[in-house]
DNA sequence: ATGCACTTTCCTGTTT
DNA sequence: TAAACAGGAAAGTGCA
């Protein structure tokens, strides 16, 4: 539900209060806009509200019921940002087996949730990069710290890549002429005789350890 | 309606 | 030899 009301609105999920994941669905029916605002921030707290109370109108009474079908999100929501903090950022290695438990069934719908405010090239990279979610062994880190990073599976990020853009004759060929414009650019920095390896330049952000999307 | 940023496409040549 | 890397050139696209 929230996945949908974010879609088409330019807000980011990366800052939602992630501390109310544990809502259910009786307790989201209870709140006032006043409550969603203080949860979900004045951009998306009145719209969530809003079209809480159009899926009432239309549902009646089984609203709360409805809802309990749909809260899952939250509580995985919750998983993604608490795992997202613990073992790699220690280690600098982030370990799979960590979200195994959750990853399964909800890679669609914490890839939605989550689905990039930037459209550009360097930003879909680094996202697959920072959400363990988006990742499937695509890319990998090289130097989390330096932010080095290498493509695992070429082609299968130029196909992902092809997807978002709706071209599906995308290649690694043609994506990584993209890549090599952003040299110039500072947003990536050379890293010379190591195939499929790149690393983010000054001009990238929201990559470092220290700058991760947080809980408010 | 036009300019601009950002690719995408294609290409020729080089390197690993 | 195949796959990557290098960039020039030009076309395409979405947005302000």
């Amino acid at each position: 539900w929230i996945s949908d009301n974010i879609e088409g609105t330019n807000f980011d999920a990366r800052s939602l209060n992630l501390a109310y994941c544990a809502l259910d669905g009786p307790s989201l029916c209870k709140m006032s806009q006043n409550d969603m605002i203080g949860v979900f921030g004045p951009q998306l707290g009145p719209h969530l509200h809003q079209s809480l109370l159009k899926h009432k109108a239309k549902h009646g009474k089984s609203v709360a019921l409805d809802f309990i079908s749909h809260i899952y999100v939250f509580f995985l929501l919750g998983c993604l940002f608490s795992g997202l903090r613990t073992p790699e950022s220690t280690s600098g290695e982030s370990d799979p087996e960590f979200f195994s438990p959750f990853r399964r069934p909800t890679d669609l719908v914490i890839a939605d949730i989550l689905a990039p405010r930037g459209t550009h090239l360097w930003e879909f990279i680094r996202d697959i990069l920072i959400y363990p979610e988006k990742n499937h062994g695509l890319l990998k880190w090289e130097d989390r710290r330096e932010g080095v990073f290498k493509f695992l599976k070429s082609e299968a990020v130029a196909q992902m890549w092809g997807q978002k853009k709706k071209n599906s004759s995308m290649t690694y060929e043609k994506l990584s002429r993209a890549m090599r414009y952003y040299y110039k650019r500072d947003i990536l920095e050379r890293v010379d005789g190591r195939r499929l390896v790149y690393k983010f330049g000054k001009n990238a952000s929201g990559w470092k350890l220290n700058e991760l999307p947080s809980v408010m």
